[in-house]
DNA sequence: CGGGCCATTGAAATTATTCAAAAACCGTGG
DNA sequence: CCACGGTTTTTGAATAATTTCAATGGCCCG
């Protein structure tokens, strides 16, 4: 539906991407200082609550996003309501199906987000005259096909038990790189629900092989959400 | 190991692409008369035979490839052996990770195949001007991309009924689109273990599946490789 | 015609799902 | 701070789906 919410006007200043700008990562970075300030004249910086739908499967896309913060899940359902998690993305993730007139996935923010909002036609121009810009994009699409092909290892050929502790491994190595060596802990981005349409299980089988993490003290559930990861080398281990 | 083998020589003749050329689709497409004879001296078609391995995971890529004809599988391996088919090429698909030092899969031929072998400093010359080369690249990841994605639903959420209808539709809209409404009749381009390690499932569970079909008279199983697509709308139906 | 290789079929075992209930968490309001 | 209701998660038992193990059958090629 994409209404206009009020998080919006609270941050209508035009915002660099500094997050992204900063890594030299992500769109930003391929970016002159004068094309950075122009963009920033289009840009829109927005936060956005978990479960908030930002793009719908094949239907056009509103404007491109860079993700600065938090997590966003790419789904595709079949007709009956069975859904799969196709994607995660994180920061500097660009959102948007560049070159097509539609979206490929419903694009939905898992946790909450800050995003960069950028104006389609901003994005497109800055892509056309054969500019680093688009180097950029190729670059990320290279990089989530390599990461799609992963997972279908994990879709295709892994146990429940692998496949929970390959969530957790991704999730511990993707989110918040906080201190160096030390034991991870940090909050699911996605509910039980959400982690078994990334997985192809049922809530109920994410839960049990959970437990059974927790009773071979892997890892520790300090509640629904959040994680620690007590013996990170075990969970490699039963990624399969 | 990549030995030369006797039928490079046989083909040693410098060729267009002339089949993707045609098409204006993949790499040659983009590129004007002069680019396309300067290439041409550098391009090398061969024809390889099923069951032979192009590019190996984790390992620097030789030379890129065109498809000009044939099927070529992606696969990857975890340590115990257990396989994943994480993609398949059809012409004109583009052969080889551009812009990584190493292949992220590995690359076999599934049937007898023939390539238009194009080195990689001529390919990435060609990529390095912001050239429409480039361009055409970042399509075919894009639509990789959602083919993946699409995919990844078929591994995680569907039924092993639902997965073999899936294999043969796609099969069937890929290969060959002999006579329009014709009912398609083709070669399997993979053995059962290949398809049972595409679709995550075991060869037994892939052969009762076709049997069922076959029972169920929406395919006639001719031979081992050789199917006929009676109802290729119930097959559809059946996809999920 | 026989051997080798795939593929099919059957029965038992395993894994994951489904259905059902109990427990833990979260936010709210007293 | 605690109780409450709604929601999510966990746990258990029965069921269904797929795999595994084992044997048979069919095709191809000499």
């Amino acid at each position: 539906m994409q209404t206009v919410r009020k998080d919006i006007h609270n941050s209508d200043i035009p915002a660099l991407c500094q997050s992204c700008e900063a890594r030299h990562q992500g769109i930003c970075g391929a970016l002159t200082a004068e094309q950075l300030s122009a963009l920033a004249k289009h840009t829109r910086r927005v936060k956005r609550e978990g479960g908030q739908e930002l793009m719908a499967d094949a239907m056009p896309i509103p404007a491109y996003a860079n993700v600065l913060r938090g997590v966003v899940k790419l789904t595709k359902v079949l007709e009956d309501g069975r859904q799969q998690v196709v994607g995660l993305q994180f920061a500097p993730d660009l959102l948007g199906r560049p070159f097509a007139s539609e979206s490929r996935v419903s694009v939905e923010t898992a946790s909450e987000v800050e995003l960069c909002m950028i104006p389609k036609p901003a994005l497109e121009n800055l892509m056309r005259d054969g500019s680093p810009v688009e180097h950029r994009v190729m670059m990320q699409a290279l990089r989530e096909l390599d990461e799609a092909r992963d997972w279908m290892v994990t879709l295709g050929r892994k146990t429940a038990a692998e496949k929970v502790a390959s969530f957790l491994y991704l999730i511990a190595t993707h989110i918040d790189p906080t201190e160096e060596g030390a034991l991870a802990t940090f909050d699911l981005p996605l509910s039980r629900a959400d982690i078994g349409d990334f997985l192809g299980l049922t809530i109920e089988t994410v839960s049990r092989q959970m437990s059974r993490l927790k009773a071979d003290k892997v890892i520790e559930i300090v509640n629904y959400r959040h994680v620690t990861i007590v013996d990170l080398a075990q969970l490699r281990l039963r990624c399969g």
